[in-house]
DNA sequence: TATTGGTCATGCAAAAAAGTATAGCCGCGG
DNA sequence: CCGCGGCTATACTTTTTTGCATGACCAATA
């Protein structure tokens, strides 16, 4: 295998696989449609592969284009953590640090503790990468996740915080409306708000509460912050992180002893970063902040 | 961030770290030194960090440098997979497919399953990646692995096969000479054979079979193979898997009943792979291979 | 139907990167 | 102590790559 195929075309690739054209890739990339196009045939000669179908309206990837897609990422997410690495190994805490969590965390939990940190800090840039799919730390999408997940890779620095805990709520006007669900069973008869599609966690929480299921929900939303709105319009019967309800919202809890899902929770690290002062601080910064049990803001 | 830095600074940055100088760097890379040392030149000023203390006899790699190492080392082994699917996407089973597994399970049950494989597919190139570090697919060392350990990430196609099962051995002329031991604890006096290097499987093997630890060891190495050649040698008591045992070796088995370590099996692969047919070819083969129970060649 | 805004392909000049050759420095061994 | 083989750094030339300008094509629209 001569190893000689220049990486360069790689990343043009991943443009064109995002931009769709090779026209919008050459100004997503500071070159010219000339040369990417040429980059493109460079690459379908050195791999052997037609990689796109020439139309004038655009190009048409090939399902070997679509194939490699993956692998162009990876690269691309490589090379971003390598500069974001590199961009502060000085001695000071300054330069980007991208945190992955889900989005509820990200929203209502990270910023009151950062925000004290690039006080102490202001050379420190903060990404904030919300989404529930785990993101891939060893991918380098990320340097540091909040995860509800065991951390499963050896090369990942863990430290486990307080565990979240999941709660049933409703909103007083809810309650009064509908009344007060008594047994767990009276909750069939109630608006419920749940999650739309199915994941690993939910399956296990609905063996726990065979009444968790799709089925049964009358909202169903995997976004929990628009779960949380429906909770505090009224809508429903939901659950809730309990950390995250905060006094004289109105939302009041149900079932609290039978109804209590801990969710033990980490903030894991590449054991890489180690080295890197920012990476180091702001992950100090979150175990510290998630242990000392963080109120809503 | 201006994100202009070309990724082929970061190949010449990894062949210098690998290789230690600009000139050997170049030579590997088939390039030039001069070229090589622009690179990092030029990388350096991209980054605004020193990657190597200059000095006539090499270069001397500075903590940045090594810091990325990880990161280049990762962008190498995408770009290989790249080129690796790349190369067999067609509708024919050809090219390299890189397979990871335990060094024991590469030398002995591997071959006899792949050997008829390539007489159906002859233009299937086999790669074995034979350590007993546990290999990261998601960063495309290999395409393949049989691994011991549960797949970790979602992102992988596991399929579980039979498991390996490890039974305590010893060769009839060593028992003829020392005895055989009819307790667990008689092995104490005996000269046992085991690891080295601690490794968590192994810690939680102690657990269970308490005299199973480094202290008691007369023989000690991480290396299955050479493991078993001691065994073979006569030279003292140690695990091997049972399967790897052909009748009229000479080795015994002991106590059946109460030691025996089954090991969960999985064969591994990326779930992208499943579009290319030579690694789905191979993959298939590896899950109905060790289905049936491979005999040791 | 003619126009506009988008695409890709191609010829040619300019710029950027490569290679070549050479000089200088260091350590080692006869 | 001097030559040899390793290394890096620099001036210069050559090659490669890029950018620019342009032409052709298509689709949507007035």
């Amino acid at each position: 295998m001569t190893n000689t195929i220049p990486w360069e075309l790689y990343r043009s690739l991943l443009a064109v696989l995002q931009e769709g054209s090779l026209s919008a890739a050459a100004r997503a990339l500071d070159l010219t449609q000339p040369t990417v196009g040429r980059h493109i045939s460079a690459l379908e000669a050195a791999l052997g592969q037609t990689l796109f179908t020439r139309s004038q309206a655009g190009l048409l990837p090939t399902d070997a284009a679509l194939a490699l897609r993956p692998h162009a990422e990876a690269m691309h997410s490589t090379a971003a953590a390598l500069e974001r690495m590199a961009h502060g190994l000085g001695s000071e805490a300054r330069g980007p640090v991208r945190i992955s969590a889900s989005e509820i965390v990200g929203v209502e939990v990270l910023p009151p503790l950062l925000a004290p940190l690039r006080d102490r800090y202001p050379h420190l840039e903060i990404e904030l990468l919300l989404s529930n799919r785990v993101q891939d730390l060893v991918l380098r999408e990320a340097d540091i996740a909040v995860r509800m997940t065991p951390p499963q890779q050896d090369v990942l620095l863990a430290a486990r915080v307080d565990d979240a805990v999941i709660g049933l709520y409703a909103h007083e006007r809810y309650l009064q409306q509908h009344g007060t669900p008594t047994t767990l069973e009276a909750l069939a008869g109630h608006a419920l708000i749940g999650f739309d599609t199915e994941t690993p966690f939910l399956r296990s929480a609905a063996q726990r509460f065979s009444l968790w299921q799709r089925a049964n929900f009358a909202w169903r939303s995997d976004n929990d912050l628009a779960q949380r709105a429906l909770l505090r319009a009224g809508a429903g019967i939901g659950v809730c992180q309990t950390r995250l309800v905060q006094p004289g919202s109105g939302l009041v809890r149900l079932f609290a002893q039978e109804f209590a899902l801990p969710l033990p929770t980490w903030v894991v690290m590449h054991a890489d970063l180690r080295s890197s002062l920012r990476c180091k601080v702001v992950f100090d910064a979150l175990v510290q902040g998630l242990r000392a049990g963080p109120a809503v803001g």
